[in-house]
RNA sequence: GCCGGUGUAGCUCAGUGGUAGAGCAACGCUUUCGUAAAGCGUAGGUCGUCGGUUCAAAUCCGACCACCGGCUCCA
């Protein structure tokens, strides 16, 4: 006799175990037509045709495409149609493993032939065939023996089904797209759409490869993406948001923008031009400031330090492969990966005090690391990078007022570039399996890090087991203008370095006992160069005015007022404004169209009437005219506006 | 590093075995112009690199390099 509570507190009794599609017909003929799964309690998510026979909680799951649970289910579905379609065209095709992810899903399988784009027009055709036959998903359990039986043939599948058997399955569940025995089956544990009907808007996106469990020494397959939504609506939408992305792509924007490049024989290594280098100082100089004022000092370490120095702190041993290795009258030497090392160097220079604690080092730091070649990636991940990098060397007692200090100051930083909380997600990764350290201390820092978190009025996940062997972090993801995240700040808890063991980092306490300090990693953009390339995607290139390269430019209407444009230009350029004339012969609606394709923040047009009044006729980038201010006006509202670091219209933060 | 794709002028791209093309940008001349493209002209390429097949290769084959999308990696 389950009672089944639904979200808005109302109670069905019923006389027998009921599916979920009777729970639905109850409540609504219309919403049993629009169902397509159920949700138990919060979590499992089940087949509108299985049984519900216990008391519980249910959400109908409708298909929209604002509910992750409808996505969830209408992307499980679609990986069985397009890999029913693959098996299909493709005989002999071999599946391994199709869930969802983020924008869809994808299925590893392998196919007796290479696949490429070439092939997704007749994959997509033959799953709209399958959809528009809106066969019914079927669910078929067997006992364990008559599932390994069923898939005996299918090494991957075969795999599978005795990891599900291992991990407590009493039998295995397979999905039949139709008729048992007939059409196409699959182990899968579900779950799934009523039918094959519900993914008209679905469509394959790219191929890839992938390893068996992720595992490079295991057989590589191929990975085949889609996407799936609840309506044509949503997948346009989606395809809109991978235009918009392609439109702000950085490595688009910085050629345009001749911002920096990367030479084809120095893969990995920017070469920052005369427009980028002004962001990436203004960035630095910006972070350096905000350091001061959150009492850091900074120092700059040497960027090749001996062998020696890496084995103590361990990276010889644990991070030989990403580093650039050199040599010196037969003496070892590294190009710095990280600067932690370094820093602890500086602090160990004469006897430190529990006075001296916390000292809170910063250092832009410029760091090699020999990442994969297939693991770059524009100037987002390079080989070669500056960090805002920082160690605080601190007590036990004192980790959690930094952390909390550290979150405060990532916060406001965050917010100057249109990231306020809400855009900020954070993660608390807490003890993997191998460590150091009791079990005690790992309860107290753990606990650190997220009331840390909490009283700079943060919120943040757990990811268990993801933190380093020797301490919890915490990692700071941004969600920019579209939507996307990127992980950019970070705070790790480091007790190992700072050790005894290692760099031995040691102040005399208020007892006169020398004691070891703890460290904390910490970053808050993290890669200068990988930073910029997100600002610059979230921007879309159209910088705030205290970032853009070219703030001002001046566009005289004809030779007569070149002079009063190189006047206006050397007004603006005493106070350090970045300013260009546009002295070329073309008429003004060229000059406007260029002034503004080049994201330019404001042009001032000066004409006969302008010169004649001591006033320029102003425009933002967007086209909007804004007035005919004298010079003074117009450079105390430029200056007013670099100072303030306002942001573009639309992504200021409130307070 | 692995799988799939791509590589032609500064940029965007056309060119499937027979004399390397277009638009934009650049440069020159004319025009001196009032808010998203004035007109005419000139110049610009070892077709990613190396090797092979062929009378002949941007085009076919092989190797390598870089990039793109993923995977992996990120003590």
């Amino acid at each position: 006799m389950p009672r089944i509570t639904l979200p808005d507190g109302k109670v069905l009794d019923f006389s027998g175990p009921v599916t979920g599609a009777q729970v639905a017909e109850a409540i609504g003929p219309g919403l049993r037509k629009r169902a397509i799964g159920v949700k138990l309690d919060g979590g499992e998510i089940r087949d509108l045709s299985r049984p519900l026979d216990q008391d519980c909680a249910i959400k109908i799951i409708t298909a929209k495409d604002d509910d992750p649970d409808a996505l969830y289910l209408l992307r499980h579905s679609a990986a069985h149609v397009l890999a029913e379609a693959i098996c299909t065209l493709f005989p002999g095709t071999r599946l391994a493993y199709g869930p969802p992810v983020d924008d869809g899903f994808f299925y590893d399988l392998k196919p007796p032939r290479p696949l490429s784009e070439a092939d997704f027009p007749a994959i997509e055709a033959k799953m709209q065939e399958i959809v528009a036959a809106d066969r019914p998903f079927v669910r078929c359990d067997y006992s364990a023996q008559e599932g390994l039986q069923r898939t005996k043939d299918d090494i991957y599948k075969r795999d599978n089904a005795e990891r599900a058997l291992q991990k407590g399955s009493d039998n295995l569940s397979f999905y039949v797209s139709g008729k048992p025995g007939h059409d196409w089956e699959d182990l899968c544990m579900g779950p799934h759409v009523p039918s094959t009907g519900w993914l008209k808007a679905s469509k394959v996106m790219a191929v890839a490869g992938a390893y068996w469990h992720g595992d490079q020494n295991s057989d590589q397959l191929t990975r085949i993406y889609g996407t799936c939504f609840a309506d044509e609506k949503g997948l346009k939408a989606h395809l809109n948001r991978i235009e918009e992305a392609k439109r702000r792509n950085h490595r688009k924007l910085g050629k345009e923008m001749n911002l920096f490049h990367i030479e084809e024989d120095n893969p990995g290594q920017v070469f920052w031009h005369p427009n980028g280098w002004t962001i990436y100082v203004a960035l630095m100089e910006y972070m350096r400031h905000r350091q001061r004022k959150n009492g850091y000092v900074e120092v700059h370490t040497p960027s090749v330090m001996a062998r020696s120095l890496w084995e103590r702190s361990g990276h010889w041993e644990k991070y030989r492969e990403n580093m650039f290795t050199t040599e010196s009258e037969k003496r070892d030497f590294a190009i710095k990966p990280m600067n932690c090392p370094g820093h602890i160097l500086i602090f160990k220079q004469g006897l430190k005090s529990y006075r001296d604690l916390p000292m809170r080092i910063s250092e832009f730091g410029s760091c090699c690391r020999n990442e994969a070649s297939g693991a770059l990636h524009g100037i987002m991940r390079v080989r070669g990078f500056v960090q805002d990098d920082g160690h605080i060397l601190c007590t036990d007692a004192q980790v959690q007022d930094e952390v909390a200090n550290f979150c405060r100051m990532l916060t406001d930083v965050y917010k100057d570039f249109g990231f306020g909380v809400d855009k900020i997600a954070v993660k608390l990764a807490t003890r993997p399996a191998q460590r150091i350290g009791d079990d005690a201390s790992w309860d107290r820092t753990e606990k650190a890090l997220g009331d840390a978190v909490t009283s700079a009025g943060l919120k943040y996940t757990v990811s268990p087991g993801e933190g380093a062997f020797y301490g919890p972090k915490l990692e700071f993801t941004l969600v920019d203008a579209i939507g996307r995240g990127w992980q950019c700040g970070t705070i790790q808890l480091d007790p190992n370095l700072p050790g005894k063991d290692r760099l031995d980092a040691t102040y005399i306490d208020q007892d006169g006992q020398k004691r070891n300090c703890v460290m904390l990693h910490r970053a808050i953009l993290g890669s200068l160069e990988r930073f910029l390339g997100i600002l610059i995607e979230h921007f879309e290139g159209k910088f705030p005015l205290w970032l853009a390269p070219e703030q001002v430019r001046i566009l005289p209407i004809s030779d007569a007022q070149i002079g009063y444009a190189h006047a206006l230009r050397d007004r603006l350029q005493e106070h350090a404004v970045r300013v260009t004339v546009d002295e070329k012969a073309d008429m003004l609606g060229a000059k406007v169209r260029e002034a503004r394709l080049a994201r330019v923040n404001y042009f001032a047009v000066v004409g006969g009437k302008e010169a004649e009044t001591g006033c320029v006729a102003m425009q933002n980038q967007q086209g909007e005219k804004l007035g005919t201010p004298t010079v003074d006006e117009f450079v105390a509202r430029i200056l007013a506006e670099i100072a303030d670091k306002r942001l573009p219209a639309g992504m200021r933060v409130a307070d």
